[in-house]
RNA sequence: GGAGAAAUGGCAGAGCGGUUGAAUGCACCAGUCUUGAAAACUGGCAUACCGAGAGGUAUCGGGGGUUCGAAUCCCUCUUUCUCCGCCA
Protein backbone atom coordinates (compact mmCIF):
# COMPACT_ATOMS: atom_id res chain seq x y z
CA UNK A 1 0.00 0.00 0.00
CA UNK A 2 1.00 3.05 -1.36
CA UNK A 3 1.07 6.44 1.54
CA UNK A 4 -1.55 9.23 0.62
CA UNK A 5 1.51 11.45 1.12
CA UNK A 6 4.02 9.67 -1.26
CA UNK A 7 1.59 9.77 -4.12
CA UNK A 8 0.73 13.29 -3.05
CA UNK A 9 4.18 14.43 -3.38
CA UNK A 10 5.19 11.85 -6.31
CA UNK A 11 1.87 12.05 -8.78
CA UNK A 12 3.03 12.47 -11.56
CA UNK A 13 6.02 10.47 -11.58
CA UNK A 14 4.29 7.75 -10.01
CA UNK A 15 1.51 8.24 -13.02
CA UNK A 16 4.87 7.56 -15.16
CA UNK A 17 6.50 4.88 -13.37
CA UNK A 18 3.03 2.15 -13.58
CA UNK A 19 3.23 2.77 -17.33
CA UNK A 20 5.59 -0.04 -16.82
CA UNK A 21 3.21 -1.99 -15.78
CA UNK A 22 1.01 -1.06 -18.51
CA UNK A 23 -1.24 0.70 -16.33
CA UNK A 24 -2.96 4.10 -16.78
CA UNK A 25 -3.50 4.92 -12.58
CA UNK A 26 -4.06 8.84 -13.56
CA UNK A 27 -8.22 8.48 -12.21
CA UNK A 28 -7.83 6.38 -8.93
CA UNK A 29 -5.05 8.74 -8.06
CA UNK A 30 -6.94 11.72 -8.55
CA UNK A 31 -9.90 9.76 -6.58
CA UNK A 32 -7.51 8.96 -4.01
CA UNK A 33 -6.29 12.45 -3.67
CA UNK A 34 -9.65 14.16 -3.32
CA UNK A 35 -11.00 11.87 -1.23
CA UNK A 36 -8.02 12.30 1.26
CA UNK A 37 -8.83 16.16 1.21
CA UNK A 38 -12.31 15.41 1.72
CA UNK A 39 -10.97 13.33 4.58
CA UNK A 40 -8.73 15.88 6.06
CA UNK A 41 -12.04 18.72 6.09
CA UNK A 42 -14.35 16.30 7.33
CA UNK A 43 -12.00 15.31 10.46
CA UNK A 44 -11.30 19.13 11.43
CA UNK A 45 -14.91 19.46 11.10
CA UNK A 46 -15.61 16.48 13.21
CA UNK A 47 -12.19 17.75 15.68
CA UNK A 48 -13.99 21.14 16.23
CA UNK A 49 -17.07 19.65 17.52
CA UNK A 50 -15.46 17.31 19.88
CA UNK A 51 -12.98 19.70 20.92
CA UNK A 52 -16.34 21.81 21.93
CA UNK A 53 -18.02 19.07 23.21
CA UNK A 54 -15.26 18.41 25.63
CA UNK A 55 -14.79 21.63 27.25
CA UNK A 56 -18.57 21.74 27.87
CA UNK A 57 -18.14 17.96 29.44
CA UNK A 58 -15.50 19.82 31.57
CA UNK A 59 -17.58 23.03 32.62
CA UNK A 60 -20.05 20.57 33.80
CA UNK A 61 -18.08 18.54 36.19
CA UNK A 62 -17.03 21.75 37.85
CA UNK A 63 -20.48 23.21 38.00
CA UNK A 64 -22.09 19.85 39.44
CA UNK A 65 -18.87 20.10 41.96
CA UNK A 66 -20.05 23.32 42.51
CA UNK A 67 -23.51 22.58 43.07
CA UNK A 68 -24.88 24.69 40.02
CA UNK A 69 -26.83 21.74 38.63
CA UNK A 70 -29.28 24.43 36.68
CA UNK A 71 -26.77 25.64 34.27
CA UNK A 72 -24.87 22.04 34.13
CA UNK A 73 -28.57 20.90 32.66
CA UNK A 74 -28.78 23.58 30.23
CA UNK A 75 -25.18 22.81 28.94
CA UNK A 76 -26.36 19.45 28.97
CA UNK A 77 -28.53 19.66 26.33
CA UNK A 78 -26.31 21.85 23.99
CA UNK A 79 -23.96 18.97 24.44
CA UNK A 80 -26.69 16.36 23.01
CA UNK A 81 -26.92 18.06 20.05
CA UNK A 82 -23.20 18.71 19.59
CA UNK A 83 -22.94 14.94 19.71
CA UNK A 84 -25.50 14.03 17.68
CA UNK A 85 -23.92 16.13 14.94
CA UNK A 86 -20.44 14.92 15.68
CA UNK A 87 -21.97 11.12 15.14
CA UNK A 88 -22.65 11.86 11.93
CA UNK A 89 -19.50 13.52 10.47
CA UNK A 90 -17.72 10.29 12.23
CA UNK A 91 -20.02 8.07 10.01
CA UNK A 92 -18.81 10.32 6.85
CA UNK A 93 -15.44 10.15 8.23
CA UNK A 94 -15.61 6.14 8.58
CA UNK A 95 -17.49 5.88 5.29
CA UNK A 96 -14.95 7.76 2.78
CA UNK A 97 -11.85 6.09 5.11
CA UNK A 98 -13.09 3.11 3.89
CA UNK A 99 -13.23 3.79 0.21
CA UNK A 100 -10.07 5.64 0.35
CA UNK A 101 -8.63 1.83 1.98
CA UNK A 102 -10.42 0.14 -0.77
CA UNK A 103 -8.18 2.41 -3.84
CA UNK A 104 -5.45 2.30 -1.68
CA UNK A 105 -5.35 -1.36 -1.31
CA UNK A 106 -6.02 -1.84 -4.99
CA UNK A 107 -3.11 0.13 -5.76
CA UNK A 108 -0.09 -2.11 -6.96
CA UNK A 109 3.53 -1.02 -5.84
CA UNK A 110 5.60 1.66 -8.05
CA UNK A 111 7.94 0.20 -10.07
CA UNK A 112 11.49 1.15 -9.99
CA UNK A 113 13.12 3.33 -12.71
CA UNK A 114 15.48 0.47 -14.13
CA UNK A 115 12.22 -2.04 -14.12
CA UNK A 116 11.27 -2.53 -18.06
CA UNK A 117 8.08 -1.54 -19.31
CA UNK A 118 6.18 -4.55 -20.29
CA UNK A 119 3.13 -6.59 -20.96
CA UNK A 120 3.68 -9.98 -19.76
CA UNK A 121 7.06 -12.86 -19.14
CA UNK A 122 7.92 -12.29 -22.61
CA UNK A 123 9.35 -9.49 -21.85
CA UNK A 124 11.62 -9.65 -18.83
CA UNK A 125 15.10 -8.54 -19.52
CA UNK A 126 17.65 -12.09 -19.48
CA UNK A 127 20.43 -9.90 -17.44
CA UNK A 128 22.76 -12.89 -17.45
CA UNK A 129 23.24 -16.67 -17.98
CA UNK A 130 25.97 -19.00 -16.22
CA UNK A 131 26.95 -22.98 -16.39
CA UNK A 132 26.76 -25.00 -19.10
CA UNK A 133 23.75 -26.87 -20.57
CA UNK A 134 24.38 -30.56 -20.61
CA UNK A 135 24.10 -32.89 -23.61
CA UNK A 136 23.32 -36.20 -23.71
CA UNK A 137 24.17 -39.29 -25.92
CA UNK A 138 20.90 -41.12 -25.46
CA UNK A 139 17.43 -39.77 -25.15
CA UNK A 140 16.88 -37.45 -21.73
CA UNK A 141 14.03 -38.72 -19.40
CA UNK A 142 12.07 -36.07 -17.87
CA UNK A 143 11.66 -36.17 -14.33
CA UNK A 144 8.25 -37.52 -14.32
CA UNK A 145 9.61 -40.44 -15.68
CA UNK A 146 12.45 -40.69 -13.70
CA UNK A 147 10.48 -40.46 -10.46
CA UNK A 148 8.03 -42.96 -11.51
CA UNK A 149 10.78 -45.67 -12.87
CA UNK A 150 13.00 -45.16 -9.67
CA UNK A 151 9.64 -44.77 -7.09
CA UNK A 152 11.56 -41.56 -5.67
CA UNK A 153 7.96 -39.43 -6.34
CA UNK A 154 4.48 -41.25 -5.93
CA UNK A 155 1.93 -38.27 -7.53
CA UNK A 156 -0.70 -41.22 -8.11
CA UNK A 157 -0.59 -42.25 -4.71
CA UNK A 158 -0.64 -38.48 -3.75
CA UNK A 159 -4.07 -37.60 -5.51
CA UNK A 160 -5.52 -40.79 -3.28
CA UNK A 161 -4.70 -39.26 -0.46
CA UNK A 162 -5.43 -35.51 -1.09
CA UNK A 163 -5.78 -35.11 -4.54
CA UNK A 164 -3.64 -33.54 -7.59
CA UNK A 165 -0.52 -31.45 -6.74
CA UNK A 166 0.27 -33.28 -3.29
CA UNK A 167 3.02 -35.74 -4.26
CA UNK A 168 4.13 -38.61 -1.91
CA UNK A 169 8.21 -38.64 -2.09
CA UNK A 170 9.78 -41.89 -1.18
CA UNK A 171 12.65 -42.97 0.13
CA UNK A 172 15.79 -41.45 -1.64
CA UNK A 173 13.43 -38.75 -3.36
CA UNK A 174 12.27 -37.56 0.50
CA UNK A 175 16.06 -37.57 1.24
CA UNK A 176 16.96 -35.26 -1.18
CA UNK A 177 14.05 -33.08 -0.17
CA UNK A 178 15.45 -33.42 3.31
CA UNK A 179 19.28 -32.57 2.16
CA UNK A 180 18.22 -29.81 0.40
CA UNK A 181 16.38 -27.95 2.45
CA UNK A 182 19.53 -28.40 5.26
CA UNK A 183 21.57 -27.27 2.52
CA UNK A 184 19.07 -24.34 1.69
CA UNK A 185 19.43 -23.48 5.56
CA UNK A 186 23.07 -23.83 6.08
CA UNK A 187 23.67 -21.50 3.19
CA UNK A 188 21.55 -19.12 4.22
CA UNK A 189 23.11 -19.41 8.15
CA UNK A 190 26.69 -18.84 6.88
CA UNK A 191 25.29 -15.87 5.09
CA UNK A 192 23.83 -14.31 8.52
CA UNK A 193 20.29 -15.23 8.18
CA UNK A 194 18.91 -16.23 11.45
CA UNK A 195 16.55 -19.58 11.06
CA UNK A 196 12.87 -19.51 12.28
CA UNK A 197 10.49 -22.08 12.28
CA UNK A 198 7.42 -20.56 11.69
CA UNK A 199 3.58 -21.17 11.91
CA UNK A 200 2.43 -22.99 8.90
CA UNK A 201 -1.21 -20.84 9.69
CA UNK A 202 -1.86 -17.50 9.79
CA UNK A 203 -4.49 -14.80 10.30
CA UNK A 204 -6.23 -12.46 8.47
CA UNK A 205 -4.02 -9.39 9.49
CA UNK A 206 -0.90 -11.01 8.44
CA UNK A 207 -2.47 -11.90 4.96
CA UNK A 208 -3.26 -8.16 4.49
CA UNK A 209 0.70 -7.23 5.86
CA UNK A 210 2.28 -9.01 3.36
CA UNK A 211 -0.25 -8.01 0.34
CA UNK A 212 -1.73 -11.59 0.03
CA UNK A 213 -5.16 -10.39 1.21
CA UNK A 214 -7.28 -8.44 0.28
CA UNK A 215 -7.20 -9.59 -3.51
CA UNK A 216 -5.53 -12.78 -3.79
CA UNK A 217 -7.21 -14.97 -1.36
CA UNK A 218 -8.41 -17.45 -3.90
CA UNK A 219 -4.42 -18.30 -4.33
CA UNK A 220 -4.28 -19.38 -0.48
CA UNK A 221 -6.09 -22.12 1.47
CA UNK A 222 -8.61 -21.01 3.75
CA UNK A 223 -9.47 -22.91 7.02
CA UNK A 224 -13.28 -21.45 7.50
CA UNK A 225 -13.58 -22.48 11.10
CA UNK A 226 -11.53 -20.69 12.78
CA UNK A 227 -10.17 -17.91 10.32
CA UNK A 228 -6.90 -19.12 9.38
CA UNK A 229 -4.77 -19.30 6.10
CA UNK A 230 -2.58 -21.83 5.04
CA UNK A 231 0.79 -19.84 4.03
CA UNK A 232 1.65 -19.75 0.45
CA UNK A 233 5.20 -19.19 1.17
CA UNK A 234 7.12 -18.24 4.40
CA UNK A 235 7.33 -14.68 3.59
CA UNK A 236 4.04 -14.35 5.16
CA UNK A 237 4.78 -15.44 8.82
CA UNK A 238 8.41 -14.53 8.78
CA UNK A 239 7.82 -10.59 7.78
CA UNK A 240 4.56 -10.62 9.89
CA UNK A 241 6.99 -11.49 12.95
CA UNK A 242 7.54 -7.03 12.20
CA UNK A 243 4.24 -6.03 11.81
CA UNK A 244 3.56 -3.06 14.06
CA UNK A 245 7.01 -2.57 15.25
CA UNK A 246 8.85 0.55 15.88
CA UNK A 247 12.51 -0.53 15.23
CA UNK A 248 15.80 1.14 16.05
CA UNK A 249 18.02 2.79 13.34
CA UNK A 250 20.63 -0.22 14.47
CA UNK A 251 18.85 -2.42 14.68
CA UNK A 252 19.42 -2.92 10.61
CA UNK A 253 19.77 -5.12 8.63
CA UNK A 254 17.27 -7.70 9.73
CA UNK A 255 17.77 -11.19 8.70
CA UNK A 256 15.93 -14.42 8.83
CA UNK A 257 15.33 -17.56 6.70
CA UNK A 258 13.04 -20.49 7.11
CA UNK A 259 11.78 -23.38 5.59
CA UNK A 260 8.04 -24.22 5.54
CA UNK A 261 6.21 -25.93 3.33
CA UNK A 262 3.64 -23.69 0.92
CA UNK A 263 0.56 -23.90 0.00
CA UNK A 264 -1.13 -22.67 -2.99
CA UNK A 265 -4.70 -23.64 -4.21
CA UNK A 266 -3.42 -22.13 -8.11
CA UNK A 267 -6.58 -21.25 -9.08
CA UNK A 268 -7.04 -21.14 -12.66
CA UNK A 269 -3.94 -22.55 -13.72
CA UNK A 270 -4.83 -26.02 -14.80
CA UNK A 271 -3.29 -26.78 -17.84
CA UNK A 272 -0.45 -24.98 -18.09
CA UNK A 273 3.49 -26.74 -17.25
CA UNK A 274 1.78 -28.52 -14.33
CA UNK A 275 3.09 -31.89 -14.67
CA UNK A 276 4.92 -33.24 -12.57
CA UNK A 277 7.08 -31.20 -9.92
CA UNK A 278 6.33 -27.85 -11.92
CA UNK A 279 3.63 -26.96 -9.85
CA UNK A 280 2.25 -28.17 -6.75
CA UNK A 281 -0.77 -27.35 -4.28
CA UNK A 282 1.86 -28.30 -1.40
CA UNK A 283 5.15 -27.99 -1.90
CA UNK A 284 9.06 -27.06 0.28
CA UNK A 285 10.84 -23.75 -0.02
CA UNK A 286 13.20 -22.36 2.00
CA UNK A 287 13.09 -18.18 2.13
CA UNK A 288 14.86 -15.20 3.07
CA UNK A 289 13.74 -12.23 4.32
CA UNK A 290 15.10 -8.53 5.23
CA UNK A 291 14.13 -5.86 6.88
CA UNK A 292 16.06 -2.64 5.66
CA UNK A 293 16.66 0.62 6.08
CA UNK A 294 15.21 2.22 2.71
CA UNK A 295 18.49 3.67 2.01
CA UNK A 296 20.32 -0.14 1.91
CA UNK A 297 17.47 -1.64 0.67
CA UNK A 298 18.94 -2.23 -2.85
CA UNK A 299 22.13 -2.54 -1.73
CA UNK A 300 20.48 -5.86 0.27
CA UNK A 301 18.69 -6.81 -2.90
CA UNK A 302 22.34 -7.38 -4.35
CA UNK A 303 23.11 -9.13 -1.61
CA UNK A 304 20.26 -11.83 -2.12
CA UNK A 305 20.86 -12.04 -5.58
CA UNK A 306 24.54 -13.12 -4.80
CA UNK A 307 23.32 -15.43 -2.04
CA UNK A 308 20.57 -17.42 -4.55
CA UNK A 309 23.42 -17.39 -7.35
CA UNK A 310 26.12 -18.75 -4.95
CA UNK A 311 23.45 -21.88 -4.49
CA UNK A 312 22.59 -22.33 -7.65
CA UNK A 313 26.36 -22.76 -8.72
CA UNK A 314 27.28 -24.95 -5.54
CA UNK A 315 24.26 -27.59 -7.25
CA UNK A 316 25.77 -26.72 -10.41
CA UNK A 317 22.89 -25.99 -12.20
CA UNK A 318 22.34 -23.90 -15.13
CA UNK A 319 20.77 -21.17 -14.60
CA UNK A 320 19.71 -17.43 -15.56
CA UNK A 321 18.47 -14.16 -13.96
CA UNK A 322 15.58 -12.44 -15.13
CA UNK A 323 14.59 -8.62 -14.73
CA UNK A 324 11.04 -8.83 -14.20
CA UNK A 325 9.44 -6.30 -16.74
CA UNK A 326 6.63 -4.04 -15.35
CA UNK A 327 3.57 -6.34 -16.71
CA UNK A 328 4.73 -9.54 -15.03
CA UNK A 329 5.85 -7.51 -11.59
CA UNK A 330 3.93 -8.96 -8.67
CA UNK A 331 1.48 -6.34 -7.09
CA UNK A 332 3.64 -5.24 -3.96
CA UNK A 333 7.09 -5.55 -5.56
CA UNK A 334 8.81 -2.30 -6.60
CA UNK A 335 11.72 -4.94 -8.73
CA UNK A 336 11.77 -8.51 -9.05
CA UNK A 337 14.51 -10.66 -10.26
CA UNK A 338 13.39 -14.18 -11.03
CA UNK A 339 16.16 -17.43 -11.62
CA UNK A 340 15.58 -19.89 -13.52
CA UNK A 341 16.94 -22.88 -13.69
CA UNK A 342 17.67 -25.01 -16.85
CA UNK A 343 15.85 -28.49 -17.54
CA UNK A 344 17.68 -30.78 -20.20
CA UNK A 345 14.53 -32.92 -20.76
CA UNK A 346 11.70 -30.45 -20.89
CA UNK A 347 13.84 -28.09 -22.82
CA UNK A 348 12.87 -25.09 -20.79
CA UNK A 349 13.72 -22.66 -18.13
CA UNK A 350 11.83 -23.46 -14.61
CA UNK A 351 11.84 -20.51 -12.35
CA UNK A 352 13.18 -21.59 -8.92
CA UNK A 353 13.35 -18.24 -6.80
CA UNK A 354 12.17 -14.48 -7.26
CA UNK A 355 14.20 -12.52 -5.27
CA UNK A 356 12.43 -8.58 -4.74
CA UNK A 357 12.48 -5.18 -3.04
CA UNK A 358 9.17 -4.42 -1.44
CA UNK A 359 10.52 -0.88 -0.32
CA UNK A 360 7.87 0.25 1.90
CA UNK A 361 5.05 -0.98 0.31
CA UNK A 362 4.92 -4.10 2.98
CA UNK A 363 5.99 -1.46 5.70
CA UNK A 364 2.86 0.76 5.37
CA UNK A 365 0.65 -1.95 5.81
CA UNK A 366 2.40 -3.91 8.54
CA UNK A 367 3.48 -0.89 10.08
CA UNK A 368 6.80 -1.49 10.29
CA UNK A 369 8.69 1.53 10.82
CA UNK A 370 11.75 3.01 12.65
CA UNK A 371 12.92 5.91 14.66
CA UNK A 372 15.03 8.00 11.77
CA UNK A 373 18.03 10.02 12.97
CA UNK A 374 15.85 12.85 13.54
CA UNK A 375 13.19 10.96 15.86
CA UNK A 376 10.90 10.46 13.65
CA UNK A 377 9.53 7.38 12.42
CA UNK A 378 9.29 6.28 9.07
CA UNK A 379 9.12 2.71 7.01
CA UNK A 380 10.99 0.13 6.80
CA UNK A 381 11.58 -1.55 3.68
CA UNK A 382 11.23 -5.11 3.50
CA UNK A 383 12.57 -7.73 0.83
CA UNK A 384 12.24 -11.28 0.29
CA UNK A 385 13.85 -14.44 -1.55
CA UNK A 386 13.26 -17.67 -2.37
CA UNK A 387 16.30 -19.29 -1.44
CA UNK A 388 14.80 -22.18 -2.92
CA UNK A 389 11.69 -23.64 -3.90
CA UNK A 390 12.70 -27.12 -4.19
CA UNK A 391 10.51 -29.04 -6.30
CA UNK A 392 12.16 -27.42 -9.99
CA UNK A 393 15.52 -27.76 -8.20
CA UNK A 394 14.63 -31.74 -8.03
CA UNK A 395 13.21 -31.67 -11.48
CA UNK A 396 16.25 -30.22 -12.85
CA UNK A 397 18.91 -31.92 -10.74
CA UNK A 398 17.04 -35.48 -11.73
CA UNK A 399 16.77 -34.01 -15.36
CA UNK A 400 20.10 -32.70 -15.64
CA UNK A 401 22.25 -35.22 -13.79
CA UNK A 402 21.24 -38.33 -15.77
CA UNK A 403 23.18 -40.78 -17.11
CA UNK A 404 22.76 -44.45 -18.38
CA UNK A 405 23.35 -46.02 -15.23
CA UNK A 406 21.65 -43.69 -13.03
CA UNK A 407 21.29 -40.13 -11.44
CA UNK A 408 24.59 -38.18 -10.30
CA UNK A 409 23.59 -36.79 -6.86
CA UNK A 410 25.69 -32.91 -7.04
CA UNK A 411 28.77 -33.20 -5.24
CA UNK A 412 28.00 -30.43 -2.08
CA UNK A 413 24.79 -32.65 -1.47
CA UNK A 414 26.32 -35.91 -0.76
CA UNK A 415 27.43 -35.00 2.71
CA UNK A 416 23.98 -34.37 3.35
CA UNK A 417 22.39 -37.33 1.08
CA UNK A 418 24.64 -39.92 2.14
CA UNK A 419 24.43 -41.22 -1.75
CA UNK A 420 26.20 -40.02 -4.75
CA UNK A 421 23.69 -41.70 -6.96
CA UNK A 422 20.27 -43.19 -7.73
C1' G B 1 -13.89 -28.79 26.27
C1' G B 2 -15.61 -26.98 31.66
C1' A B 3 -14.87 -23.37 36.01
C1' G B 4 -12.53 -18.97 37.75
C1' A B 5 -9.15 -14.54 37.38
C1' A B 6 -6.92 -10.91 34.49
C1' A B 7 -5.32 -7.46 30.18
C1' U B 8 -2.99 0.20 31.68
C1' G B 9 3.17 3.58 28.51
C1' G B 10 9.94 -0.06 26.87
C1' C B 11 9.21 -2.90 31.74
C1' A B 12 6.94 -3.07 36.68
C1' G B 13 2.63 -0.97 38.66
C1' A B 14 -1.36 2.87 40.69
C1' G B 15 -6.00 4.67 39.22
C1' C B 16 -12.07 1.77 39.26
C1' G B 17 -17.45 8.00 36.38
C1' G B 18 -15.37 14.49 36.17
C1' U B 19 -8.76 19.49 34.94
C1' U B 20 -6.00 11.45 34.11
C1' G B 21 -2.68 10.95 28.03
C1' A B 22 -2.69 8.63 32.63
C1' A B 23 0.66 8.64 39.70
C1' U B 24 5.13 6.15 41.19
C1' G B 25 9.53 3.15 40.34
C1' C B 26 12.98 1.10 36.82
C1' A B 27 15.07 1.54 32.04
C1' C B 28 16.43 5.16 28.32
C1' C B 29 18.08 10.30 26.43
C1' A B 30 20.00 15.37 27.43
C1' G B 31 22.04 18.87 30.93
C1' U B 32 24.57 20.30 35.76
C1' C B 33 28.58 18.40 38.72
C1' U B 34 33.34 15.37 37.55
C1' U B 35 39.99 14.82 34.54
C1' G B 36 36.48 10.78 32.95
C1' A B 37 32.77 7.52 34.85
C1' A B 38 29.41 6.41 38.83
C1' A B 39 26.26 8.77 42.36
C1' A B 40 23.24 13.01 43.08
C1' C B 41 20.28 16.83 41.00
C1' U B 42 17.36 19.12 36.75
C1' G B 43 14.71 18.30 32.40
C1' G B 44 12.92 15.03 28.59
C1' C B 45 10.88 10.27 27.26
C1' A B 46 3.85 6.52 23.38
C1' U B 47 1.40 6.33 18.53
C1' A B 48 -1.61 8.16 14.59
C1' C B 49 -4.30 12.01 12.16
C1' C B 50 -5.38 17.43 11.39
C1' G B 51 -2.89 22.28 11.71
C1' A B 52 2.22 27.12 9.06
C1' G B 53 2.09 27.43 14.37
C1' A B 54 -0.41 27.83 18.94
C1' G B 55 -2.83 23.83 19.48
C1' G B 56 -6.79 20.13 18.47
C1' U B 57 -8.70 14.97 17.96
C1' A B 58 -8.34 9.72 18.81
C1' U B 59 -6.09 5.64 21.42
C1' C B 60 -5.45 2.39 28.83
C1' G B 61 -6.12 -5.78 24.58
C1' G B 62 -9.99 -5.23 19.82
C1' G B 63 -15.06 -3.81 18.57
C1' G B 64 -19.78 -1.91 20.20
C1' G B 65 -22.92 0.52 24.00
C1' U B 66 -24.61 3.64 28.50
C1' U B 67 -23.41 8.96 29.93
C1' C B 68 -22.99 15.94 29.17
C1' G B 69 -18.34 13.19 30.51
C1' A B 70 -15.46 6.30 30.52
C1' A B 71 -8.90 3.53 31.77
C1' U B 72 -13.09 3.31 35.36
C1' C B 73 -20.05 0.89 34.15
C1' C B 74 -22.51 -2.75 30.40
C1' C B 75 -22.24 -6.21 25.99
C1' U B 76 -19.09 -8.92 22.75
C1' C B 77 -14.59 -10.87 20.76
C1' U B 78 -9.40 -12.02 21.47
C1' U B 79 -5.37 -13.23 24.47
C1' U B 80 -2.94 -14.66 29.11
C1' C B 81 -2.92 -17.08 33.93
C1' U B 82 -4.94 -20.86 37.64
C1' C B 83 -7.77 -25.41 38.39
C1' C B 84 -10.26 -29.75 36.04
C1' G B 85 -10.69 -32.81 31.57
C1' C B 86 -8.26 -34.52 27.04
C1' C B 87 -3.69 -35.19 24.48
C1' A B 88 1.99 -35.73 21.17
Amino acid sequence: MLAVSYIEENKEEIIKRFQKRQLDVTESINNILTLDSERKNTQQLMDAELAEANSIAKEIGILFKKGNGKEANELKEKAGKLKESSAELKNKLQTIEVKLKELLFHLPNVPQEKVPQGNSELENIEISKHGNIPTFNFAPKPHWDLVKELDLIDFELGVKVSGAGFPFYKGKGAKIQRALINFFLDEAEKAGYEEVITPLLVNEASGIGTGQLPDKDAQMYHVNEDELYLIPTAEVPITNMYRDIILKEDDFPIKNCGYTPCFRREAGSYGKDVRGLNRLHQFDKVEIVQISHPSKSNEALEGMIKHVQGLLEKLNLPYRILLLCGGDLGFASAITYDFEVYSAAQEKWLEVSSVSNFESFQSNRLKLRFKNSEGKSELAHTLNGSALALPRIVAAILENNQTENGIVIPEILRTYTGFEKI
